[in-house]
DNA sequence: CCACCTAACTGAGCTGAGTTCAGTTTGATT
DNA sequence: AATCAAACTGAACTCAGCTCAGTTAGGTGG
């Protein structure tokens, strides 16, 4: 299993965080978070159950950490995407097709951040746990600011009609994301389809002026 | 507060089932499923907790049931705003339209339905969580049949291009649904302007042509 | 080889939200 | 007033998440 998407620079060669990232995401994908038992993850990983509170806090501190790798790769993913696009309809093309160009792990992963969004609202009680949330919601913040200056850079050379930034930003992102939401890797729609399709639906929807009423 | 998006029929007079709906309405949608205490809505009703129980038979039963009601609504809001159509395209506007046609204490339910739609993927242990689930996934199955149904008359009509419609149907609801992840109400945004918007952008996704590449 | 240190780990037990149960109250009906 | 079902309660149980005091594993300096 890769656990690239799930490695962080501090982890010491005898460390299991990545290998227990990699178990809470097979877990929390496949069961959904609440529903998964902490002491599930530790049997796949090969641990007692409080091994695991010597790398996280807690469970949710454990969700939230997938949650935050999963939009810094998102992040990262989206500048390699559009750094060398030679117009901006170049670059969202480039961008749509970066959010799915995906491992099925690093699906699952997506499909995680989204089902606990919300998490991300409330504040948390313990400090490690709200640390993450506050990376994480710089992060949401921060890639709604990539679409929205994306977004803002073809309006500006006339290549997209002038609409609200912020607000074509989430809904490009709600449109892309929601996907995650009936995808299941093996389903009968290929990931390379639905890419297509949904790339389709964004460049008509922010390039597309209004058709005529009827 | 508002009851009639939350009572059913079999409810007696005596019964304090809409109330506990509505309370766990507001608990979950402020606080999220998970950290609200299931103790926090009996005191809200003004019941002792076990009392709960006659009503439902676990918190996840009264979450579904929550879910299930929003579906319902959500069905049959679908059909009333469109019956009267004479375009598919009116129809489809009149169909975004009524998905933002709602109280605050609707908008909450839908932020609930959002949050915990992965709740339907998997069984359920106890026979009445797994009723009411499986309702779900049936009045689910029936709203994206419903958007699916509304755009293949659009393409039969000509007033559509050919596209497949149930991927189109579940884009439009993605995009559509996605708002309830980052609007409040009293935020900064009404809920007409993004009624407004969002009506454009699933128009210029349904019905709008492949632009001009550049 | 040994002393030492830190990261990694464990078993026993605590905590508290969700839940069960046996029994009581309330209110309508006859 | 007697009766019955719906509505409700207090005490106790369950079990997943978590704490804690103490142990093992692996590496380093003397």
């Amino acid at each position: 299993m890769s656990i690239e998407a799930l490695t962080e620079a501090d982890d010491g060669p005898r460390s299991k965080r990545p290998a227990i990232l990699a178990a809470a995401v097979e877990c929390f994908g496949e069961v959904g978070y609440e529903a998964t038992k902490w002491s599930e993850v530790a049997d796949r990983v090969g641990i007692g159950q409080t091994a695991l509170y010597h790398y996280f806090e807690s469970k949710a501190h454990c969700l939230l950490t997938i949650m935050r790798l999963g939009l810094r790769n998102s992040d990262a993913a989206f500048r390699e995407a559009t750094a060398g696009a030679s117009s901006s309809s170049d670059a969202l093309r480039a961008a749509v097709e970066a959010a799915y160009a995906l491992s099925p792990q690093e699906v699952q992963q997506n499909r995680i951040l989204q089902s606990n969004i919300a998490l991300l609202a409330n504040e948390r009680a313990s400090r490690r746990e709200e640390t993450e949330r506050q990376a994480c919601r710089e992060l949401v913040a921060q890639v709604e600011h990539n679409w929205a200056e994306l977004l803002e850079r073809g309006m500006a050379a006339g290549e997209f009609p002038r609409r609200d930034p912020q607000m074509m930003a989430r809904s490009l992102l709600g449109l892309v994301v929601g996907v995650w939401r009936w995808y299941r890797p093996g389903g009968p729609l290929e990931l390379r389809t639905i890419s297509d399709f949904i790339t389709g639906c964004c460049v008509r929807m922010v390039a597309g002026r209004e058709p005529d009423a009827g």
